[in-house]
DNA sequence: ACAAAAGTGTTAAGAATACACCCATGT
DNA sequence: ACATGGGTGTATTCTTAACACTTTTGT
C-alpha cells in the first residue's frame, strides 16, 4: 500500500432556510476556476486529522460567514464520488444538510457572496450540486413526515398557519387546513402559548412552540 | 492547497443474508495488524480514480471471494469519519449495505476466512464495525417497512411463512400471522404461483414470488 | 389418530380524507 | 360594513389490531 493515493476529500453543505415563505438554499459564488463566478454550495477540502463536520464548520465560516452553531440541525446526507464530478481530478464529497431560521448573512468582503436562493428557482450551479440539493430536498421531505425536524426552520414561537406553510413550502403541495391542524396537534409535539400574533386587519393567531427543540421520531408518520 | 493532505479513504461493506432463518452478516478475519485475527467487515482502501462502489467490488472479491453481482441489492449507508477510528491514522470510511440470498462462500486459501455470523450474536469486531453493522441493521429495519427490499434476501419462490419469518428475523419481533398475510397481500407486491413447497408431515405451503425484483417504494408503509 | 405447519375472517378502534362556515380584528 | 386571515366539526372510508379454529399432509 505504499503507492496508495487517496482521492481528494471534500465536504458540501446544503443549508436550508425558509426565506419569505420559500424553502431556500444557501449558495456562494465560486472565487476560482473551475466554475469561477458560478453559484455553488459552500464546500471545500477536508484535510487529514479533521472530521467532515469540522470541515463543514470551517468552510461555512470562511466562505459564508456563518457559524455552525447558527444551524439548529445538521445531518450527513450522502457521499458523492463519481470520478468525473470534479474536472481537476477525483474528488469525493461528503454532503451535509443543515437547517436554520432566518439568519443574518454578514456582508463581509472576505466572503464569497453568500445568499439564499429559493429551491424552486435555482441559478446555474457548479459541479453536481443540483443533484446534492435535490437529494437533500428529498431527504427533508421524508424527514418532516416522521420527525419533528421542522422546529429547526421555524422561529421559537409560530402560528399554525406558519407551521402549515412550512410544510407546504417543503413538500411543494398544499394541505387541508383543518386536517393539518387536527393531526399535528394530536401528535403532541407543540404546546399552545397564551400569546397571539397580530398582523393586519384580521383575527390574531395563537402562537405555539415545540415542546422539544431536538430531534424526535414520531410513532405514526405524517401526511 | 499545495500542502493539502487528504485522509485515507476506505470502504466497508455490510453484507446481510438470512442464514438458517437468522439475519447474518458477512465477516472476514483480519490478516494484518491492527486487529490481526479479529473479525471485521470486508473493507479496504479506496484509491483515486476508483469509485467507492468499485472499491467495494474489488474488496469483496479479493477478501471474501464474492462477486458484486451476487448481491441482489446494494446501497450506500453513511460515511464514518471520526479521527480516532483507525489507530494508524485518520481514515474516512464510506459504508455500504448489500443484501443477498443463500450464497456459496468459496473456501479459497487466498481469502480472509469469510463467514456469516448471526447479527444477534456477533464476535468481537475490529474498529467501529459494530457501529456500522448496527447502523445498517437500523436502515434495513426501516427499509423493509416502506419498500419491497426483502426480495433481495429471499429465494425466487418462497412461502408466506418464509416471508414473515424474514420480517421477524430482521425486525427481531414476532408478527401476527393473519394480519401479516392480509396486509402483505393487499400491497400487491407478490403473486401466488401454482406450486407448493412440501416439507415434512404437514400441509404444503403455496409458493409466491415478487412481481418486481427491483426496489419499489410503497405508498403506505408496513408495520 | 396424531403431530405439525398452512391457511383463513370478523369485529372494534383509530386514522385519513373530504368538505364550508363563523370569528376577531383593523380600516 | 367589509375585507382579511384565524379558527372550528362531522361523516365516510380505510387501516390497524386483536384474536382461534380448520385443513392438509406424513408417519
Amino acid at each position: 500500500m505504499s503507492v496508495y493515493t487517496p482521492p481528494i476529500l471534500t465536504v458540501d453543505n446544503v443549508v436550508f432556510s425558509l426565506i419569505a415563505g420559500d424553502l431556500s438554499v444557501l449558495l456562494i459564488e465560486r472565487a476560482n476556476d473551475p466554475f469561477k463566478g458560478v453559484r455553488a454550495l459552500p464546500g471545500g477540502y477536508n484535510a487529514a486529522g479533521e472530521t467532515t463536520m469540522d470541515a463543514v464548520a470551517r468552510v461555512l465560516k470562511s466562505k459564508a460567514g456563518i457559524n455552525l452553531s447558527e444551524l439548529n440541525y445538521i445531518e450527513q446526507l450522502y457521499t458523492f464520488d463519481t470520478v468525473a464530478r470534479d474536472p481537476r481530478g477525483h474528488a469525493v464529497s461528503v454532503s451535509y444538510m443543515g437547517l436554520c431560521r432566518d439568519i443574518v448573512i454578514p456582508l463581509d468582503k472576505g466572503l464569497q457572496n453568500p445568499q439564499f436562493f429559493p429551491v424552486k428557482n435555482l441559478p446555474k450551479l457548479a459541479y453536481d450540486h443540483v443533484d446534492i440539493i435535490s437529494y437533500a430536498h428529498t431527504r427533508l421531505c421524508f424527514k418532516i413526515t416522521y420527525t419533528n425536524v421542522v422546529w429547526a426552520l421555524l422561529p421559537n414561537m409560530f402560528t399554525l398557519t406558519q407551521l402549515q406553510s412550512a410544510y407546504e413550502s417543503i413538500l411543494m403541495k398544499s394541505l387541508d387546513k383543518r386536517n393539518f391542524r387536527k393531526k399535528f396537534l394530536s401528535l403532541g409535539l407543540v404546546v399552545a402559548s397564551k400569546e397571539f400574533f397580530k398582523d393586519g386587519a384580521h383575527r390574531p393567531a395563537r402562537l405555539y412552540k415545540f415542546k422539544k427543540q431536538s430531534l424526535e421520531v414520531l410513532s405514526r408518520s405524517f401526511d
